[in-house]
DNA sequence: CCCGCTGATTAACATTAGGTTAAAACAATA
DNA sequence: TATTGTTTTAACCTAATGTTAATCAGCGGG
C-alpha cells in the first residue's frame, strides 16, 4: 500500500454519509477534509488542494455539478480527480456530470468496499507516468524497465536515486533548484532535510562512475556529460 | 497510440450516451458507427464488421445480451470484441454478460476516461492474443495448453501463478507496478492484500527453479532471464 | 588567513518493502 | 461429503533503502 497521505475532500450535506466515508478513507491512510455544502466545498478545495474531490450531486448552496464546473474552470483543479456521488434516481444529471469533467461516479447508497475500490483505482489511474526513454550519449535511462545503462553496462539504482537521476537527465544542462528537486522527487507533502538530496546525488555519482551531475553552488544541480 | 482507424459500433437507446461515447472515441481516432436498438445493432454489425461492439444491456428490440448471443453464434463475430454497458447496480446481468461471451463490461454512468481506458486495453489485449505462446530462451509459456516448460521440463503452475508469470513474461524487462499486476491479474474490482502478490511470485520462483523474476523495490517486478 | 557558508562524506539510525512461513478460507473434484 | 489443491491472509523477519546528524573540505570575503 502506498501511503503518501493523499488528500481527499468530501462534500455532502448528509452528516451520516460524510462520517462513513471519512472513516473508511482515513482507515485507508488518506487525509480527509469535509464540507457540508457547495460553497464550503469550493473554499476547502482552494484551501487544501486535495488530490481527489468527492462531490454529492444534491447539495445546498451549489450542487456538485456546479462546484465541479467552477473548479474545473480553474487551472489549479484542471487535473484534480473528481468523483460524484449520485442518488440512484437522477439519470439526467449523471449525463450532465460526464460532460462537466468528473472522473467517475459512485451511486448511493454507497458500499464502503465498492467505494474504496473506486477511490483506489482512480489514484491508480492518476499514477500513470510519462514513460519516455532518455538517451544522452552513452547513457540510457529507461523508466519502463527501471534500468540505467552506461556504455552497455547495466547499473542498478534504488528508487529515489533513479527518480532523481531521471529528473535531472530529463533536461540536460538545466539547473534544478533544491526546491524543485524536493517537490518533484519527494512530493510537496513530504519534508526531508537538505542533506538528503546530497546523499542521493552522491550515491548516483558513485554508482555511475561518470561525472555527469554538476553542482551549482548555492543554486542546485544539473545534469551534463 | 496505435490509431489504425479501428471500427467501433455502439448500440444504446439513449442518444445522450451515444453522443458522448461517440465523441470521445472519435477524438481518439476511432471510426464510430451507432445503433439505437438491438436489431439495428445486428444489421450494422454485419454491414460494417467492426473491431469492437459496445452494447447497452437494456435496449428495445433485442437486449444487448441477446444481440451478443446472436452475433457470437456466427463465425464472423467469433473473435470480435464485445463490451457491455450495464445499468447501475445490476450485478446479476453483469455476470451473465460475461458468460455470454462479452469481453468486458462498463457500468453506467460512464466516465469518459475510464471508458476510453477500457477500450484501449481491450484492443491491447486483442493484439496480444495473436502471440499466444511466449518463448524466452529455454522457457516456453503456452496459454492455450496452459503449460510452462523450462528446458523441456514441464512445470505445472496454478491459475493465478500462470497468469502472473504470463503477464510478466509478456514484456520481458519491463517493470510491472504492483498496481498494474493487481488490475491485470486480479481485476479492478477485486481487492486483495499486498502480500498476495509476493506469495505468488515466490511460488513461481520456487517452481521454476530459475531466477527469472527480478524485484524492483518500491516499484514492482520484472521478468528477465 | 581565518571565518562562515555550502556541499561532500560518512556512519549511524529508522523505515519500509518484500521474503518467508504456516495456516485459514475457498474451490474443485471425486 | 471428503479430499485435494489453490488462493488469500496473517505474522514475523530480513535486507534494502531512505534519512539524519556529525564531521570534513573547499572557497570567497573581510
Amino acid at each position: 500500500m502506498d501511503t503518501k497521505a493523499r488528500k481527499i475532500l468530501i462534500a455532502d450535506d448528509e452528516p451520516d454519509i460524510l462520517e462513513i466515508l471519512k472513516y473508511n478513507l482515513e482507515k485507508d491512510g488518506y487525509q480527509v477534509v469535509t464540507a457540508k455544502n457547495g460553497d464550503e466545498a469550493i473554499d476547502k478545495a482552494k484551501q487544501y488542494q486535495p488530490d481527489l474531490i468527492i462531490l454529492d450531486i444534491m447539495m445546498p448552496r451549489k450542487s456538485g455539478v456546479e462546484v465541479c464546473e467552477i473548479l474545473r474552470a480553474q487551472p489549479l483543479f484542471k487535473d484534480t480527480l473528481i468523483l460524484f456521488l449520485t442518488a440512484l434516481s437522477d439519470e439526467g444529471t449523471q449525463i450532465k456530470g460526464l460532460t462537466t469533467g468528473a472522473d467517475d461516479y459512485v451511486s448511493k447508497p454507497v458500499s464502503p468496499q465498492m467505494f474504496l475500490s473506486k477511490v483506489h483505482s482512480l489514484f491508480r489511474r492518476l499514477k500513470k507516468e510519462d514513460t519516455t526513454v532518455l538517451q544522452v550519449n552513452d547513457l540510457t535511462i529507461d523508466p519502463d524497465r527501471f534500468s540505467v545503462q552506461y556504455k552497455g553496462e547495466e547499473i542498478s539504482l534504488a528508487k529515489k536515486e533513479f527518480e532523481l537521476l531521471y529528473l535531472l537527465a530529463s533536461k540536460p544542462g538545466r539547473v534544478f533548484l533544491r526546491n524543485e528537486i524536493l517537490s518533484q522527487v519527494w512530493g510537496n507533502e513530504v519534508i526531508v532535510g537538505d542533506r538528503t538530496i546530497d546523499v542521493h546525488i552522491r550515491k548516483i555519482r558513485q554508482k555511475l562512475g561518470v561525472d555527469c551531475i554538476t553542482t551549482v553552488k548555492g543554486v542546485g544541480y544539473k545534469f551534463e556529460l
